[in-house]
DNA sequence: GCCAACGTTGGC
DNA sequence: GCCAACGTTGGC
C-alpha cells in the first residue's frame, strides 16, 4: 500500500493565550480566531491527516514545540458570530461566513524544541517561511523534504 | 518597550 | 485604484 500523502504545516500561538500545554490537556482544538485571508486560505487547503507543528510566537524563546494531526477541516469559526468574542466580526453572516477553521489534536512535545533562531541558522527563507524577517503569517505550508528534516531533529514526540 | 513589516480601512 | 492612516504581529 502507497504511503498516505499528507501535508505540513507550521501554526503559531502564543504559549499564555494559548500553548502546547492548553492543547496537550484539550487533547483536540478548534484552531478559530484567524482573522488573516492568507491564514484562513491556508487553512481551507488543509486535509485529514495532515500534520502542523505547534509553534509558540511572542515569546523567549520563539520555538517549534510538538506536533499535531488534522481531524476535521472545513468548519465554521463560531467566534465571528459571538458578540462576547474579541473574534466578533459584524461582517459575517449565516449564509456568508469569512472564516472558518479547523480540527486540531495533539500529537505530542518533541523531546529536542527547536528555537528560531536554530533554525534561521539551518534553513533559508526560501526552505522555511518562518525564518523570514518581518514574517507575521501565522500559518503557513512547510515542504515535505523540510518537515520530515525537522522532525529528526526535533527528536521524539511524548504525550 | 521599541519598532519593522505589513494587512486593512476608508477617503478621494 | 491609489495611498495615507492606522492597527496588529511578533522578534529583539
Amino acid at each position: 500500500m502507497a504511503e498516505k500523502d499528507i501535508s505540513y504545516w507550521l501554526m503559531k500561538s502564543e504559549p499564555d493565550v494559548y500553548g502546547i500545554n492548553h492543547l496537550k490537556k484539550e487533547k483536540e482544538t478548534l484552531w478559530d480566531g484567524i482573522r488573516n485571508y492568507q491564514a484562513r486560505n491556508f487553512m481551507r487547503s488543509m486535509k485529514i491527516g495532515d500534520q502542523a507543528f505547534f509553534y509558540h510566537s511572542n515569546c523567549t524563546p520563539p520555538c517549534i514545540v510538538g506536533m499535531m494531526e488534522v481531524t476535521e477541516t472545513n468548519l465554521i469559526d463560531p467566534t465571528q458570530y459571538d458578540t462576547n468574542s474579541k473574534y466578533y466580526d459584524a461582517k459575517s453572516t449565516k449564509d456568508k461566513p469569512r472564516w472558518d477553521c479547523v480540527k486540531l489534536k495533539y500529537l505530542g512535545i518533541f523531546n529536542n524544541p527547536l528555537t528560531l533562531a536554530e533554525l534561521k541558522v539551518t534553513y533559508s527563507e526560501e526552505e522555511l517561511k518562518v525564518v523570514q524577517r518581518g514574517n507575521r503569517l501565522s500559518i503557513m505550508p512547510v515542504d515535505k523534504k523540510i518537515a520530515l528534516l525537522l522532525i529528526t531533529k526535533l527528536g521524539d514526540l511524548h504525550k
